[in-house]
RNA sequence: GGCGCAUUCGUCUAGGGGCCUAGGACGCCGCCCUCUCACGGCGGUAACACGGGUUCGAAUCCCGUAUGCGCUACCA
């Protein structure tokens, strides 16, 4: 089997594409075949090498490689010129002189008319007309001839059979005046001449799929089979978009998610092994995908879940693996630019503080930010500390006394003294932590305190202390 | 307007005539655990768009309606 990935670098991935190479990529791994990369970058006003390589590079970040290409059409022009001239030898296109003010008043006629909008050219221009025209500098575009009467099935591995009456499909250009391909004749060509065996696409080019199958007959071939996957909807239920917040897969690189679970995502989108799995590693994945089990109907892209899945996916992962691509996320978002040579080994080393707390790798800071800089009171906490000054200075003195004694700064030996201290003052362990928590951070949320307060070590964690211990006590006076 | 596709809990879905008083997951609600945030555990809430058929029997098949989406370019 061969299957064929073909955006057409106009923007980065989205979800969608996302989806559709990876359904691609697994059929074809699937079925021991081969994925072929095809930029269909024939739009020259929207096509840029920055988008194409980000594309490129999504695509190996999701751990999708393909087999061949990436080829692009841009390059292939000569492919196409041979496939028209021979449409033309065929007889199955014609020249079309209309100029853009007579297209648009067909169509509106058939609108009043409450017909089909399908734009047949005039073919009986006398030779001297012609002539004409072409002394005028105009250059007519090449029209598919289609078949009337006469109708295009598709027999669709998802819908089954989808059957358009060639009444309704308009004589399409082929080639524009200035002799270049459009989508439907260059697509058409690239899957028969590539080989194609399979297309798997988006929903939308369903009405695509039988000028494309009309071309490739007229040129002696046989179309591949088609598999019309649904169109992924934003939480509107409209097609997924930039306005959709996360829609583009290099986004949610940057919210910190893995390619993993983000793999997990995007195939249960539309794709179910069962009624209980949720989760596959990839060789499951590669091992039970089937485009023929994909829903008919569209899928509502839910961040929330990609969250849980992700969440789970990080815990699950080796510590040392977790320290890795924490850091390396750390890294490559810029998160230790401007902080101290140091930053990287130390969120190594709390690394192991977060994994249990963390759905996506961005959430590091909330928890941990603390340790980067100098105590820096929320707003929050400091309320929460001040609310009761004599409570807090109670609290955090007298976890600073045992503290400061302890003879060995370990997690164990923390707790064991915090838990005797907070029995001995009478207090809940959230009465009593707390304020300690938010001496050591300035924080209401964090993580773990005895972790924290051993991380840190004894000089800084008692510094801290006595830095909120002082500055409550001046609350006290100006309060009095 | 034309053509096409779709329609099961809020969301992703299982289901392909009797196994369905519709199952799972996420969310949500409650409880437990608990140093915050989380994690984890337990329990609960919640759906076959509507109307006709076909059939002994329909979420499952057919028709219609409604709604949504896609396409309707010398874009892809």
């Amino acid at each position: 089997m061969r299957v064929r990935f073909a955006p057409s670098p106009t923007g980065s991935l989205h979800v969608g594409g996302a989806r559709t190479a990876l359904f691609n990529w697994l059929a074809a791994r699937h079925a021991d075949g081969q994925f072929i990369l095809r930029l269909e970058d024939t739009d020259r006003e929207r096509s840029t090498p920055e988008s194409e390589a980000e594309i490129l590079r999504v695509l190996r970040w999701l751990g999708l490689d393909w087999d061949e290409g990436p080829f692009r059409q841009s390059e292939r022009g000569e492919v196409y010129s041979e496939a028209i001239a021979t449409l033309k030898a065929a007889g199955a296109v014609y020249a079309a002189w209309e100029t853009p003010e007579e297209l648009d008043a067909m169509r509106a006629q058939a609108h009043a008319d409450k017909r089909a909008p399908v734009v047949r050219g005039r073919r009986d221009h006398a030779p001297e007309d012609i002539a004409g025209f072409e002394a005028e500098g105009r250059r007519p575009v090449w029209r598919f001839a289609v078949p009337l009467p006469g109708e295009t099935v598709i027999d669709d591995m998802i819908r089954g059979a989808v059957t358009f009456d060639h009444a309704q499909i308009e004589d399409f250009v082929v080639a524009r005046s200035d002799g270049s391909p459009t989508y439907n004749l260059a697509a058409a060509v690239d899957d028969m001449e590539m080989g194609i065996t399979r297309v798997i696409r988006g929903e939308d080019h369903l009405s695509n799929t039988p000028k494309q199958m009309l071309v490739i007959r007229a040129l002696g071939g046989e179309p591949p089979e088609y598999a019309h996957v649904p169109l992924i909807l934003g939480t509107d239920r409209k097609r997924l978009s930039k306005r959709h917040g996360a829609a583009s897969v290099e986004e949610l690189e940057a919210d910190g998610f893995l390619p993993q679970p983000v793999r997990n995502a995007l195939v249960l989108l539309g794709w179910s092994y069962d009624d209980k799995t949720t989760t596959f590693t990839a060789d499951e994945l590669i091992e039970r995908f089937d485009v023929a089990r994909v829903s008919k109907s569209p899928a509502v892209f839910d961040l929330k879940k990609l969250e849980v899945m992700s969440g789970r996916y990080l815990r699950t992962m080796d510590p040392a693996a977790f320290a890795d691509v924490l850091v390396d996320y750390l890294e490559a978002v810029g998160y230790f630019a401007g902080k101290d040579p140091g930053a990287p080994a130390l969120a190594r080393s709390t690394a192991p503080l977060v994994q249990r707390k963390i759905s996506r790798l961005s959430e590091y800071e909330r928890l941990a930010g603390w340790l980067y800089r100098p105590v820096e009171f929320e707003p929050e906490a400091w309320a929460e500390l001040a609310g009761d000054v004599r409570t807090s200075i109670q609290c955090i003195g007298g976890g600073l006394g045992r503290l400061e004694v302890l003879a060995e700064f370990s997690v164990d030996n923390i707790k064991d003294a915090l838990s005797d201290q907070l029995h001995i003052q009478g207090l809940t362990a959230r009465q009593f932590l707390e304020p300690q928590r938010i001496a050591l951070t300035g924080q209401t949320i964090s993580t773990g305190i005895y972790e924290s307060l051993a991380l840190v070590g004894r000089d800084e964690s008692v510094a801290r202390y006595r830095a909120a211990l002082a500055r409550l006590a001046e609350s006290w006076e100006g309060g009095n």
